[in-house]
DNA sequence: TTGACAATATTTCTTTTTCAATTATTTCAG
DNA sequence: CTGAAATAATTGAAAAAGAAATATTGTCAA
C-alpha cells in the first residue's frame, strides 16, 4: 500500500479547513473588536436563552475554567450576566445583556456569510453532501 | 429563509469534528506520552527532511514562536536537532535524531489507523468524496 | 556597491488556556 | 434522614500561545 501523505490525511484536510475558516472569521470580527470565542458563547444563547454553563462549553468547545473567565470578562463588558438557576443551585445561568443582543445583531451576518460563502463554493447539493458527512463522522 | 442553526453550520460542524479527531489521537498518543504537536513535527520531517522552521509552522499549523519553544524541547529530549541552511543563512534546518525516527516509527500507526477508522466508517467511495469537498474549500 | 526593504527565526513580555484542586449543591442508597 | 458519591462551577498555579520587537541574513533597485 502507498503511503498516505500527511496532506491527503482527512484528519489533516479537517484541521487545516478548520484553521481557515477561524482565521477568516477571526478577521471578519476583527473591526468590532470581539474575540471569536465571545461571538460563539453569543451565538450559543441566541439559540437558546439562558443556558447554564456547562451547556455553553459544550457547545462552543471551550473548557469549563476558560469559559468562566471569558464570561468574567463578558460581564463586566456588560455583555452577559450571570443568574443562578433557582432549580438547581449549583448551575449558573447565562443571560444575554442589552449591549450583547445588540452586538450580536450587529455580528451575525458575519458568520452567516460565511456559511453562505461555502455553501456557493460548492453547490448547494454537495453542500448538503458535506454536511451528511461530517455528520456521519461526529460521535 | 429559516435561521441556520448553528449545529447545522459547516463551519460548526469542520470544528466539532476537528475536536474529536484530536481528542481521539491525544488519547492513544498518550501512552507514549507525546504531544499531539511533536507528532505532526515528526510526521512533516518524516514527509520531507531536513525542513526549516517557517515550512514546518505552515504545515503543522504551528506558529513560528510557538514551534521554536516546541523544537527546543525536542532538541533537548534528542528527538531533533537543528541544522543552519547553508544557502541561506536565515533559515534553520530541523532534522530527525535517531531517537526522533524511533519515536516516530513506534507511534506512525496511530495517524494511520484513525484514517482507517475514518475510511472504514464511510464506505470508501464517500471517504474520497469528503476528501474532494474538503480539498475545494481549501485555498 | 550601497542602502532600503524583505524574509527568517527567535526572544521578550503579556495575555490565555489548561490542569488539578476546591467549593457548593444535589442525589440517592442504605 | 444521613452521609458518600456525583455534578456544576470556579479558583489558583503553571504552561502555552500570541503580539510586537529584535537580530540576522538576503534581495534588489538605484
Amino acid at each position: 500500500m502507498a503511503p498516505v501523505r500527511m496532506k491527503d490525511q482527512l484528519a489533516y484536510l479537517i484541521a487545516s479547513l478548520n484553521r481557515q475558516l477561524e482565521n477568516d472569521l477571526e478577521e471578519r470580527l476583527r473591526p468590532g473588536g470581539v474575540p471569536i470565542e465571545q461571538f460563539r458563547i453569543l451565538e450559543v444563547l441566541d439559540a437558546s436563552e439562558p443556558a447554564p454553563m456547562g451547556e455553553i462549553a459544550s457547545q462552543s468547545l471551550i473548557e469549563p475554567p476558560t469559559l468562566t473567565k471569558i464570561v468574567d470578562k463578558m460581564v463586566s463588558e456588560g455583555l452577559v450576566y450571570r443568574a443562578p438557576d433557582p432549580n438547581d443551585r449549583r448551575r449558573v445561568l447565562i443571560v444575554t445583556a442589552p449591549a450583547g443582543k445588540a452586538l450580536f445583531k450587529r455580528l451575525r451576518g458575519v458568520s452567516t456569510a460565511q456559511e453562505q460563502r461555502i455553501v456557493e463554493l460548492l453547490e448547494s447539493e454537495r453542500a448538503a453532501e458535506l454536511r451528511n458527512l461530517l455528520r456521519e463522522l461526529l460521535q
